[in-house]
DNA sequence: AACTCTAGCAACCGCCTGTGT
DNA sequence: GACACAGGCGGTTGCTAGAGT
């Protein structure tokens, strides 16, 4: 059973003054039942009104979760399926983490569900040393950019001009990347399921290897070699012909918290939430910071522009490294000028960015991404069955 | 068998937005 | 416009089961 606390410990903005109770905690069936009888007599909403006229002690928000992610009769539960797993990277690659739009797209899944999938997922990769993009759901960003860059095309068939305005409004939009058109067959399929199947020590090389166990702790700090570059298990994912991808590596914001290092190391390794892609938000210049300084983009043999983050200085390159090292050879993305523009911008804070937002960022098209408000992140979204005419209508979440 | 560690999951927290007054 | 309130969202934390030592 779960302490107890007042109504006003509940993060409320409110001045909640009353000294009224509230369960915390792992709910109890009985809880369960009667918070089901509740919605089935009332309804979903004024979840405040539960409390009131159930003999629930559980707060309004208690409920609500409860319900939502739970109770509901439309949840899905079990593990997710393959479809279901390639959506979510591709919503994800589209949208950062926005669970609750992604949810909205995977029937019976909560975003705190999807959440938990992906940042279960986003561990995984970052262990073992894989990128958490496939290389198509990056290529088709691209394509995409290169199409968006002459005009844009919103989902109601209408076309208009990069104006400072749209193109705020267009970084709320799902891209016309048609995720149709991957083959994530190859790719992702493969990547997940050697995820779910491949035991760890295999994965983490030889030094990890043992016929003997299923799984080997990891020491998450033997990644890299002392030039910080990868070593084992980029090479082994070579020589098991892995797919290859390229992502945008998480940032090294000097002096800001949120600052992801990959793999983990020093005290941020316990912080491995890794929302999209981040990059650098020099105020108001990164025109001229592309045009002074290309180096933080590098053309791989694909035509896939991926940032590099300045080597020097950088505690732990990230994994942009470890794939541009290991694959490339000796396409090495090195930008040790202390005083390079990316570097210095270090200092600023940061933008979000997903594939999405990568292929909408072109050198002259550059924009500012993220919803100023939460109305336009809500009703960008709200209208579309956009998802479903990029994938198809025929693609079915419940199969497995 | 006891202990340690980790993944997965459920729940909470704080902030934000929309709505009604 | 200011305020109160309800609800939603994303980040974070804590618990538990299972695997490894």
């Amino acid at each position: 059973m779960g302490k107890v606390l007042r109504e006003d410990d509940f993060g409320s903005d409110q001045d909640v003054a009353i000294e009224k109770t509230f369960q915390k905690g792992p709910w109890t069936p009985a809880e369960d039942q009667l918070l089901i009888a509740y919605v089935d007599k009332h309804g979903e909403g004024n979840w405040n009104a539960v409390q009131k006229h159930s003999g629930l002690s559980r707060c309004g928000k208690s409920c609500r979760l409860r319900w939502v992610n739970h109770l509901r009769p439309s949840l899905k539960k079990g593990a997710f399926t393959d479809k279901e797993e390639q959506l979510v990277i591709e919503l994800h690659a589209s949208m950062g983490n926005k669970w609750a739009r992604m949810a909205a797209q995977l029937p019976g899944r909560t975003d705190n569900e999807i959440k938990n999938f992906w940042n279960t997922r986003l561990k995984k990769l970052q262990r073992l040393g894989l990128p958490i993009y496939p290389d198509e759901v990056l290529e088709q960003a691209m394509n995409a950019s290169s199409q968006n860059g002459q005009n844009s095309n919103s989902l109601d068939g209408t076309t208009h001009h990069h104006s400072q305005e749209s193109l705020e409004l267009d970084c709320l939009e799902i891209p016309e990347f048609d995720f149709k058109y991957l083959q994530l067959d190859n790719c992702s399929s493969y990547y997940q399921s050697l995820l779910r199947n491949v035991p760890m020590g295999n994965i983490m090389g030889s030094p990890y290897m043992s016929p003997n166990r299923k799984r080997l702790r990891e020491p998450e700090t033997d990644f890299l070699d002392t030039d910080g570059y990868a070593t084992n298990d980029e090479q082994n994912a070579q020589l098991w012909d892995y797919p290859q991808f390229h992502v945008v590596p998480e940032t090294h914001l000097l002096g800001s918290d949120a600052t992801y290092s990959f793999p983990p190391s020093g005290p941020e390794a316990e912080k491995l939430e890794l929302p999209s892609f981040q990059c650098f938000d020099p105020p108001g210049d990164w025109e001229r910071l592309l045009h002074s300084n290309p180096m933080p983009f590098v053309e791989m043999s694909d035509s896939t522009l991926v940032q590099s983050p300045p080597l020097a200085d950088c505690p732990s390159p990230g994994l942009l490294e470890s794939v541009v090292y290991g694959s490339s050879g000796e396409k090495q993305a090195t930008n040790t000028d202390p005083d390079s523009p990316l570097l210095q911008s270090s200092l600023f804070g940061h933008i979000e960015l997903t594939p999405a937002a990568t292929a909408n960022n072109t050198e002259t098209d550059l924009v500012r991404f993220g919803p100023t408000t939460s109305s336009e992140r809500r009703t960008s979204l709200e209208s579309g069955d956009w998802i479903r005419q990029l994938l198809g209508e025929d693609r079915d979440y419940h199969t497995k």
